[in-house]
RNA sequence: GGCCCAUUCGUCUAACGGUUAGGACGCAGCCCUCUCAAGGCUGUAAUACGGGUUCGAUUCCCGUAUGGGCUACCA
């Protein structure tokens, strides 16, 4: 059918309509994976035909959101707005030939026709009326100005899909139309415009949505209309919400816009995207890119749509936030920290909190808590770790650990735990209110590890205005 | 309605005719522990249903059910 031998070409072809969704993020990536893997390129074409629909700083968005993945392309952006005269070529061509034909009914004549049959219960069909006209009337009309469309005359027999993911699929004729190519204003249609593309590009592999299998026999048709080999198809299941329908904006955070602004990093969305619906065979769930390019392979993708979790993309990105250096980290976390500590300060803080962020917001969070005096207190803690003898534990505590002067952590505890036993009370009695103390809440990284990063100076001023507060509003 | 696709723990998936149906997320318990995490250990939980084919079906075939897609002068 093809040509194994020569590296395949494929391509991600998303239409500016919205910005760039997590199905569409997968399919870019199984595109760049196969291609890596084949040693063949990919490429990216925007459709941007639907001048309606179309928006240019869509466009923007989902070049950026590319690139935020890692998702490389290595021809292009080709946009299809800049490509008409391809495609008046390519209809020209196909009208010559015989192929395609002119329409004359208008959209409204058309209409009545889909309703009536609706109403009968009856499928619709166009009826091919355009068909019989001859060539020289045709031309004839369409010189003299006569609105038409252009439609492709479709095959009779069944028409068969040999899916790499779901197998071989036979279409009916009687289920396939002829479609139209050409709107009577002039603008070349989807369907069209993806085959001349994809003919032009000389693309070898189609990875796409499912969504576009029951469309695949009107380009198998096209393909052989315009004479060119048929490419190889893989067609991809749904990612579905967790309602087990399509994802959408609906599910919220569809886009991956707004994982980027959730702290997701992009090394673990990847990931996440590679395994859903797709596995490398083994219990390995943390891949590099490498690894992915390496082993990528469209026999181990699966045909079943998927349910995209949101709580194992945390998992995960969790995991690279525990592996990841903290001077990494540190920059990945820069659009959320807009006061960040001393670098030494901010490094020291990533290490305390790299097993208890799982996102980069969390973590510029618990980062930028050394930067800056809490403002509140967390008003349950509040109430479960201030009891009526609190103000004074800590009065004294506070004489305690003031006296250190080596502020690490040996010593440091010692203090503390030499406070509780002379006061008689248990160590956890100073310790967690000494945690609500240095960071307005009640959990967080080992308490000396953080009084030692601190430092003295903000670690006493801070306990000195728990102390104040505390001792304000406890009742007399 | 017509055509097409899909169906293994709640979720992501492995097992390409023979496994005590494996792993991961989640959940629960235990260990660790100043809290919360992380980590370790243990547990929970699945082949949608009904027929075939076969010595033997998660696996192949046919129905049914459920979900999804397409059926535009949208993409």
């Amino acid at each position: 059918m093809h040509e194994s031998s020569s590296p395949p070409r494929v391509r991600f072809a998303p239409s500016p309509t919205g910005s760039l969704h997590v199905g569409g993020a997968r399919t870019a990536l199984y595109n760049l994976l196969f291609a890596r893997r084949e040693k063949g390129t990919f490429i990216l074409r925007i459709e941007d035909t639907d001048v309606e629909r179309s928006r240019e700083e869509l466009s923007g968005q989902i070049l950026s959101a590319m690139e935020w993945l890692g998702l490389d392309y290595n021809e292009g952006p080709f946009y299809q707005s800049s490509r008409m005269e391809l495609y008046r070529a390519a209809i020209e061509r196909l009208i010559a030939r015989g192929s395609a034909y002119r329409a004359f009914e208008t959209a409204e004549e058309l209409d009545v026709e889909r309703k009536k049959a609706d109403a009968a219960g009856r499928a619709y069909r166009y009826s091919g009326a355009g068909r019989d006209i001859s060539p020289d009337e045709s031309d004839r009309r369409a010189r003299a100005g006569e609105r038409h469309v252009v439609r492709l005359k479709m095959p009779a027999g069944t028409i068969v899909v040999e899916d790499l993911v779901r197998g071989r699929v036979e279409f009916p004729p009687e289920a396939l139309d002829d479609f139209v190519l050409v709107r009577s204003d002039g603008h070349p249609l989807y369907h069209f415009c993806v085959c001349v593309d994809d003919a032009e590009m000389r693309i070898t592999h189609v990875l796409r949505g499912d969504d576009h299998l029951a469309n695949t026999p009107k380009h198998v048709a096209l393909f052989d209309a315009l004479g060119v080999p048929v490419p190889a198809f893989a067609h991809l299941g749904m990612i579905l919400g967790t309602d087990r329908k399509k994802l959408s904006k609906r599910h919220g955070a569809a886009a991956v816009e707004e994982w980027r602004e959730a702290g997701i990093l992009p090394e673990a969305l990847v990931n996440f995207l590679a395994l859903l619906g797709w596995s490398p065979g083994d219990d390995r769930e943390i891949l590099t890119r490498e690894e992915m390019e390496r082993e990528f392979s469209i026999d181990r993708i699966g045909a079943s749509p998927s349910v995209f979790d949101p709580e194992k993309l945390l998992w995960m990105n969790a995991q690279y936030i525990a592996k990841m250096p903290a001077t990494e980290i540190l920059a990945r976390c820069a659009p959320w920290l807009a006061a960040p500590p001393p670098r030494e300060v901010a490094l020291a803080a990533i290490e305390l909190h790299r097993t208890r962020a799982r996102t980069t917001v969390e973590m510029a969070r618990a980062v930028a808590t050394y930067a800056s005096d809490p403002e509140i207190y967390e008003p349950d803690g509040l109430k479960k770790q201030v009891k009526p003898d609190t103000a004074a534990e800590m009065g004294k505590f506070l004489e305690r650990i003031a006296a250190v002067s080596d502020w690490t952590v040996g010593p440091l505890e010692a203090a503390l735990r030499a406070s509780a036993e002379e006061q008689g009370i248990s160590a956890g009695k100073l310790i967690h209110p000494t945690r609500l103390a240095l960071t307005g809440v009640t959990v967080g990284a080992p308490l000396f590890d953080v009084v030692a990063l601190l430092g003295k100076e903000t670690a006493l001023r801070r306990l000195r205005n728990f102390v104040d507060r505390i001792s304000a509003s406890e009742p007399t």
